[in-house]
RNA sequence: GCGGGCGUGGCGGAACUGGUAGACGCGCUGGAUUUAGGUUCCAGUGGCGAAAGUCGUGGGGGUUCGAGUCCCUCCGCCCGCACCA
């Protein structure tokens, strides 16, 4: 029977209007049932949605109607991370004020994701440069800052010259900053600090138990935290010519001692200052020191270069043992104390150093096994476990021995009134500078007084906004630019002052909105903790492996941050963490070298050979590599314009059915047209059944063997896909489905056949449809609605519970099972499910095919795994 | 350089803790329906072979009754960090 084409132009709107008007999606706080808090990373409001967007939220809005139906009182809300450069710049270029320019964007993307049929509290929304925001951002930093978690200190930053402004690490790429290409300046600012050293120690420790994220992302935050446990030693200088009788360097291979050549100190090391006082020649060095690029090509090629300072530092073991000091190039002034001993026999930086000013060296770990005697170091260093020789008394010692050792003596000896040594754990992590000199951003609440210095703005003065009337015709901060704004009175004496002019790093922004979510409506503080207990930590955050350090660290930091002054009551604010891979797509070039886009493209296919040529032009167009979408390759695909010609339901299928979610999904009109083709074939199967009515509401006694083929693979497919969610393997959920699709067409050409329809087959047909239809809500939620009511399913399927997958279908009476013979598969042998090792044998044993395999050959072992394979050693 | 991951048909990928390799989709081939189809339906689709069979998960080796999965080694690709002492 003909049944009418699925119109998605119609239909999304429509149900999309009903769950609004019902407030399907709104979560209230004190709703009796378990909370379940889903979270994609919120967007920048840059313009328009892309594909990635579309993937990351599809994914999340599986989980969220899935785990809603699953009976929990599921958060699942959406912001905008809406402070940032690109307003200001767009301001500069096109006269439009940041705010508008961002507020016309979340409008726009507001309504592009409305359009995909996300389960969102919109109630909920919030964007960060809102001051019923950053108040709260204000006075958290207030609270920090009072709690001895902000600093306000002098330090080396990356300064763009050209956007005039500080850049962070992450925005520095090969030296140059990511926006304007101008080389990155290090200047010495004083600037704002969030301490997260001072939780260096316990980001690293609380990585363990993130048992739900993935471990590259774990691992990756490790190596960023970099902890290290070695030895801080201070060697006496052998004399005290410059004023200092020391100097003090951090080892983790204190074991070394006995092979060290030399000393090496950073370019800006106070003692090489010190030394290039009366030297021009050290001077001249450390300024060409300081010219070398920060660029990753500069400091590859960069020679270890060294200038001796002439000064000698005497060895702690040995009075008599004086190394030279050198001022080194390699030697960072913000890692330990600037300043190491080197052991060219085992640190290859130290080797090529001695290689080329002729300092030697001598090994002093010797492999397990080979003759110390014949050990010789020359262009490798030896960074393997071995046993000390050269050594004195740590001769023979193992490595972590003799840093025990080394370790135990220099503790034990004092000069000064100190111990020479003391142990030390290091992290490569640094303080967290968050000033930043841009209009776009959370204003510091600072004001600076020439008598009180900087004093916080109070409490009731909160929040401090953004002034409107800011002009972008000058470089630089326009805050500082402005003719009023900065100037205020000091809050303590009451004297001129001047405001705070830098506003926060927008990471800041994004540490702490999932926090928001849980209450945004509160006004007095940044958070409700019952609401923050309620709902956090996050179930499921899912976003970009690009944020997998800076973001989530930040958050896990800030999260503590909020502890330490009771604004919340964790740790660790993601339990479940997961990043989703890019979209990506073939690329197109025009014979002239120019891109071309996919929508400018037809392809033409002759068996295994693809061809592209230009739409309009006919010109042929090279099929180039896959990669991801990005404006300056123009292999864009636009979401509106899949959505408007597929609907959202096919994209969001497609998104989720190709690839594992975690790796890159490549982008195919096949794809989106395969998705599109099973919307309807969808829609086919379930009409057909719908038209037939609604059979009775319990299954039948008699139930024939179609009918029980087909419940069994529904109630296959429901258990499969709600493990698959649970897996967020939605890649498989879509291979049940489609499997059980298959099954459900077998039954109705089976009920094709029969002018009458028997109940058991009606029931299973029927039965079939609605956990289909279920099964596919939270991927296709406005399909499943359609279905549901062609189904004249009571209620809505967006608020339906998940359907129970009946045990007894899960099982089968009788399984048919492999027999290999020696390993390779000869036979197959239908058995009772419930048979145990000595019934399989036997009827294998009198299996005719494995007779026949065994040709003769006496049977020396079976192998039975039950319920899997049998195999027959001969 | 250090660290991590991956390598399965023409393509995306299945295969839970070792147990029938290639589920499911795309593409392709043949056929049917249709005025037409970028529709729908049916059949086929890893290689070789007419078939029984045989070979097959980047190469080589090993452990095992049994290896895509574990171990060693080599090759290739991808990602992260990068002079961190």
């Amino acid at each position: 029977m003909a049944v009418e084409r699925y119109n998605p132009k119609e239909s999304e709107p429509k149900w999309r209007r009903v769950w609004d008007e019902r407030k399907l999606f709104e979560t209230r706080n004190d709703d009796p049932r378990p909370s379940y808090y889903v979270l994609e990373m919120f967007p920048y409001p840059s313009g328009r949605i892309h594909m990635g967007h579309v993937r990351n939220y599809a994914m999340g809005d599986v989980v969220a109607r899935y785990k809603r139906a699953k009976g929990f009182s599921v958060l699942h809300p959406m912001g905008w991370d809406a402070f940032g450069l690109p307003a200001e710049n767009a301001a500069k270029a096109n006269r439009v004020h940041p705010r508008d320019w961002t507020y016309a964007n979340i409008a726009t993307m507001r309504t592009q994701l409305q359009s995909m049929g996300l389960s969102l509290d919109w109630s909920r929304e919030l964007a960060t440069c809102d001051p019923s925001y950053y108040r709260h951002q204000q006075a958290m930093f207030l609270d920090f800052l009072a709690a001895g978690l902000v600093d306000r200190k002098t330090a080396r930053v990356n300064w763009d010259p050209v956007d005039e402004t500080v850049l962070a690490n992450e925005q520095v790429i090969d030296g140059r900053g990511w926006r304007s290409g101008a080389p990155v300046e290090i200047r010495e600012l004083t600037q704002w600090f969030f301490r997260i050293t001072a939780y260096g120690q316990e980001l690293h420790d609380a990585l363990e138990g993130l048992t739900r994220w993935p471990d590259k992302v774990r691992l990756m935050q490790k190596n960023w935290i970099g902890r290290s446990e070695g030895l801080m030693i201070r060697f006496a200088l052998e004399s005290n010519a410059l004023g200092q009788d020391e100097l003090e360097i951090y080892t983790t291979r204190p074991d070394t001692l006995f092979g060290a050549r030399f000393m090496a100190v950073a370019p800006d090391h106070p003692l090489a200052r010190a030394a290039a006082a009366g030297n021009p020649d050290l001077e001249a060095f450390i300024a060409e020191c300081k010219r070398t690029g920060t660029a990753q090509e500069a400091i590859d090629k960069a020679e270890k270069l060294g200038f001796d300072t002439g000064l000698r530092a005497v060895h702690p073991f040995d009075e008599t043992w004086t190394l030279p000091i050198y001022v080194a190039n390699f030697i960072l002034m913000d890692y330990g104390t600037g300043a190491i001993f080197g052991c060219p026999a085992h640190d290859q930086r130290d080797l090529d150093f001695v290689n080329r000013y002729g300092l030697g060296n001598v090994a002093v770990v010797c492999p397990e096994g080979v003759d110390p005697a014949g050990f010789v170091i020359t262009d490798t260093a030896f960074v393997d476990e071995g046993r000390m020789i050269n050594s004195r008394f740590l001769d023979g010692m193992t490595i972590p021995e003799a840093k025990e050792d080394v370790a135990l003596r220099l503790e034990g000896e004092s000069r000064g009134g100190r111990p020479v040594a003391a142990r030390k754990v290091n992290f490569r992590l640094r303080d967290w500078g968050v000033s930043r000199q841009r209009y776009w951003g959370c204003p510091i609440p600072i004001i600076h007084c020439d008598a009180c210095g900087a004093v916080p703005v109070p409490a009731a003065d909160l929040p401090v906004t953004l002034p409107d009337d800011v002009s972008f015709e000058r470089s630089g901060n326009p805050l500082d630019h402005h003719p009023t704004w900065k100037h205020a009175a000091c809050p303590s004496c009451g004297k001129p002052a001047r405001r705070e002019t830098d506003t926060m790093d927008t990471f800041v922004d994004s540490s702490w909105y999932f926090a928001r979510f849980t209450d945004p409506w509160r006004t007095q503080s940044p958070t409700d903790r019952a609401a923050v207990d309620r709902f956090l930590p996050i179930d499921q955050y899912i976003g970009g492996v690009e944020h997998a350090i800076l973001h989530l660290l930040y958050s896990r930091f800030f999260t503590r941050a909020m502890k330490a002054t009771g604004h919340a009551g964790l740790d660790e604010p993601f339990d479940g963490m997961f990043t989703q891979g890019m979209v990506v797509h073939e690329t197109y070039r025009a014979q002239d070298g120019a891109w071309v886009e996919p929508g400018d493209v037809r392809i033409e296919t002759a068996g295994a050979e693809r061809r592209g040529f230009h739409v309009e032009t006919g010109a042929p167009v090279e099929i180039g590599g896959i990669e991801k979408m990005s404006k300056s390759k123009r292999n864009v695909v636009d979401p509106d314009d899949i959505i408007a010609s597929y609907g959202a339901d096919t994209a969001r299928w497609f998104m989720l059915s190709d690839s594992p979610p975690d790796r890159d999904v490549i982008w195919t009109d096949e794809g989106v047209q395969g998705a599109a083709r099973f919307v309807q074939r969808f829609w086919r199967l379930i009409g057909e059944i719908a038209a037939r009515g609604r059979p009775e509401a319990s299954a039948p006694a008699e139930i024939g063997a179609a009918a029980l083929a087909l419940r069994k693979a529904s109630h296959r497919a429901l258990h499969a896909v709600g493990a698959d969610i649970e897996r967020l393997a939605f890649n498989r959920c879509i291979a049940h489905v489609y499997t059980l699709a298959n099954s459900i067409g077998k039954a109705l050409d089976i009920a094709a056949e029969h002018a009458e329809l028997a109940p058991d087959l009606a029931f299973a047909l029927h039965e079939s449809a609605m956990i289909a239809t279920q099964l596919v809500a939270p991927m296709m939620p406005h399909l499943a609605e359609e279905c549901w009511l062609a189904l004249r399913a009571p209620g809505l399927a967006g608020e339906a519970p998940w359907p129970r997958a009946e045990p007894e279908l899960l099982r089968d009476e009788s399984i048919v099972l492999p027999v290999q013979i020696n390993g390779r598969k000869r036979a197959e042998v239908t058995v009772p499910a419930d048979a145990d090792t000595v019934a399989v044998e036997a009827i294998v044993r009198a299996s005719d095919a494995v007779i026949r395999g065994l040709e003769t050959r006496p049977i020396r072992k079976i192998i039975v795994v039950p319920g899997r394979i049998v195999n027959v050693v001969v």
